[in-house]
DNA sequence: GCAAATACTTAAACGGTGTAAGAAAGCGAG
DNA sequence: CTCGCTTTCTTACACCGTTTAAGTATTTGC
């Protein structure tokens, strides 16, 4: 029987591949075994266990994700980066949703996608450098950013907007226009 | 041997507790049945199946939270009631994070707790009475609302905010302050 | 072309989910 | 009170996914 070609890192897009079609918490050692023509445990061999793969497959979604929109914010600035880089986001959270998913497990063990959060960090604070905010009003700016993204794009892929007629998409473009007025005019500490 | 008196509220409640202390995830019907003293083939007198307790999980943690944010709202209004309610979601998430992951599920089969969301979606609309707001605009301020709550909640207990120094209670009320400050001065359309 | 390293299989233990059959406890009516 | 019905719980079991250990096969390097 040839082998199969197993490596951690084929094992990792292809998990973050069936993360996508079924879902994250639905990849399983047993679907991901099916898919490479090989008994679950042979997987061991190249991943500690499921959680090193999930570990993986975050950091891969992270770094994915901020490649993206490290490409979305070149040559713009202000409102501009502001937008690009939150539709570069929300798209990818849509085209990706597994993966997505993924990058939301709490970046425990150390340091294996501390590096991709960081980037997303300095890019949103990269966004800010249009805006008039110093320190710590940034810091602000930044959390209210990402939790912003973060939400949005979370309650619409679990159907939490679909109760209401207007088009989520147009909810979205507005959300962003508040965000850059916000910005644009950060209110002074009460 | 005496009966243990499960039923499906106690199990809904057991399972919401547990779900508090070990993560919402990590509920299994054997992890409930030893908490009842009871072999697991017996909660199945009670539920349909774990799905089905999930569900009623979250139709619990939807109600209580609904709850809590309309007694924060009882004699607010504008900023106030903005705070309030924001306060109340914030603080219920972090007293019971089992519970607000359960929130979290797709409310697919019909309409379980579809009027716990209802009512959710009335009391952001309730706080925007206090600013200038009509429709669409008021829709999408719902929607803008609702993420910024969900986004900064979940990014928070995730330990999202945890890699720098700035004190996230401080973000929090300045976020507050921001949309306070946006909602009063809401965009006109590009 | 052989030895060592690596990839994979088989086997098995463990634990969770869920179903079916039966024992036992509680309940209502006479 | 007790007979019979309903409900609760147990036992037994089937199934699936995770993970380890031991063994077999394949590849690699010399």
């Amino acid at each position: 029987m040839a082998r199969a070609g197993v490596t951690p890192e084929r094992l990792t897009l292809a998990a973050a591949e069936l993360a996508d079609e079924i879902g994250f918490q639905n990849v399983t050692a047993s679907a991901l075994a099916r898919r490479f023509g090989v008994k679950p445990a042979a997987l061991y061999a190249h991943v500690k266990d499921l959680q090193d793969l999930r570990v993986r497959v975050a950091a891969l979604a992270l770094s994915e994700l901020a490649d993206r929109a490290a490409a979305a914010l070149v040559g713009r600035a202000g409102k501009d980066a502001l937008v690009a880089f939150a539709n570069a986001y929300r798209d990818y959270a849509k085209e990706h949703p597994g993966r997505y998913a993924a990058a939301q497990i709490e970046p425990d063990p150390e340091t294996p996608a501390a590096s991709a959060a960081r980037r997303h960090a300095d890019m949103t604070r990269a966004i800010l450098r249009g805006y008039d905010l110093a320190e710590p009003d940034q810091t602000d700016a930044v959390r209210m950013l990402g939790s912003m993204f973060h939400g949005y794009v979370s309650l619409e892929t679990q159907g939490g907007f679909g109760r209401h007629p207007r088009d989520v998409e147009v909810s979205w473009q507005r959300t962003l226009d508040a965000l850059d007025a916000v910005l644009r005019n950060w209110p002074p500490p009460a």
